[in-house]
DNA sequence: AATCACTGTATTATTGATAATGTCAAGATT
DNA sequence: AATCTTGACATTATCAATAATACAGTGATT
């Protein structure tokens, strides 16, 4: 679904489509602040079709969590909390690791090409200074190679930390602080892990890739841990 | 959202709503198999309303992986495939432990008797048989328990890690080996070391739960953790 | 035999109108 | 003063009809 949209042609949107991605858009940028009140009719008329399009737009980015639907009384763009954050960070963290042994042994021929599609993409949309169409790549680039494990009823799961995690770096970072070029770059030894078929080396990779992505301070993953210290 | 649905007076629910937990039950109980197709206009008639209404109610359960949704194609009910289970299974326990510390910390003066309020129901529901009620007020209640960490973002995730281990038990054993009473009383050791605030006893009562709910063999949890071994 | 364009059918997507519900403030009642 | 109506308004929920899309046959073309 979410990776359809980043690999390959972009095959044509329905409206309701087109309504999801620009709105996700604005709220992961910020550009749509947290706690903005967003109204079906008015969506409608901004967009031009019908409310009820709209509203199935919106119902998918409740799904994501990027907005807050309250029944028959109104939406909110949801809010922004570094606890939240943090959690799904660890969430993301223990997903992707846990994948990589299932990655590794599955044998998906179009694995790797994809992902070096992905990072090139990764690259150009850097190059461009396009930082929202470079977080969808990376989205990609991450889905891409959790679809290998093959747990697809997780992959939703994987899908909104990587939204949220995104969202909060957006939000909690100055944009002339963000080296896009760095970010496409450091999919790299992902890249390599997978190549050489190195379980270990990949679980380490992803491991320090996902503890780098935002400074939460020293003691990330300190606390809380799910196993022995 | 499926917290108000377990705690205090059950709401009247709207057309969409009604379809909805019909649909999550038959999909949850089995009663509607693995694979099974979902016509949208089918539905629309069992449930006397209108397409779009039906519509909404599977989108709803398409968040929660219940069903697989193809844009103009169909709809079938989700496969239930071990992998996803186990997976979904760890991820939940991780969460659920994590949040512990926070649960105790926290000052949410309505936790215990909310608690207690739905262990009653759980063992009201066990007395009469009746197993998806039961499963109801579980999810019920780790739910609560969730929502004092102050993680709204999280909850969705926990709340489908919840209704596959669920779906996963149902499926895989028979009626006639689940004891409904042993699983309301098993709730118990959580609500003491909630009572206690006790953070590292909530943390093993929620690991020593959540790992014996489902027999995946004796290497649950074993492979590929996310912490050092 | 393989491929392609075409067409009918099944299904979802979209629409615009209407119904139902929640919010809020002003006035009435206790 | 506090609580309970009331009604106007804002907003979402539902409906029934229509449009758009995908798929499986069918036959023509190579």
């Amino acid at each position: 679904m979410s990776l359809a949209e980043t690999l390959g042609p972009r095959r044509q949107r329905s409206r309701s489509e087109t309504a999801e991605h620009a709105l996700r858009r604005d709220i992961v940028l910020g550009t749509l602040a947290p706690g903005a009140a967003l109204r079906e009719l008015d969506l409608a008329q901004r967009f031009s079709c019908a409310q009820g399009t709209i509203r199935e737009a919106l119902m998918r980015l409740s799904e994501d969590g990027l907005v807050t639907r309250r029944a028959r009384r109104d939406t909110h763009v949801a809010a922004a909390n570094p606890d939240d954050a943090q959690e799904l960070l660890c969430i993301r963290r223990d997903i992707e690791c846990r994948a990589a042994i299932r990655v590794i042994e599955s044998r998906d021929d179009s694995l790797l090409p994809d992902l070096e599609t992905l990072m090139q993409s990764m690259r150009l949309a850097a190059l461009q200074g396009d930082e929202y169409t470079l977080m969808e790549y990376d989205r990609g680039f991450h889905l891409r190679l959790f679809e290998a494990a093959a747990t697809p009823v997780v992959e939703p799961v994987l899908f909104r930390c990587l939204l949220h995690t995104q969202r909060f770096k957006i939000l909690n970072s100055e944009p002339e602080s963000r080296n896009l070029q760095d970010t496409a770059d450091r999919h790299l030894s992902i890249l390599e892990s997978v190549a050489a078929r190195d379980a270990d080396g990949l679980t380490r990779a992803l491991s320090h890739h996902i503890a780098t992505i935002v400074d939460f301070g020293p003691e990330v993953f300190a606390a809380g841990e799910s196993s022995e210290p």
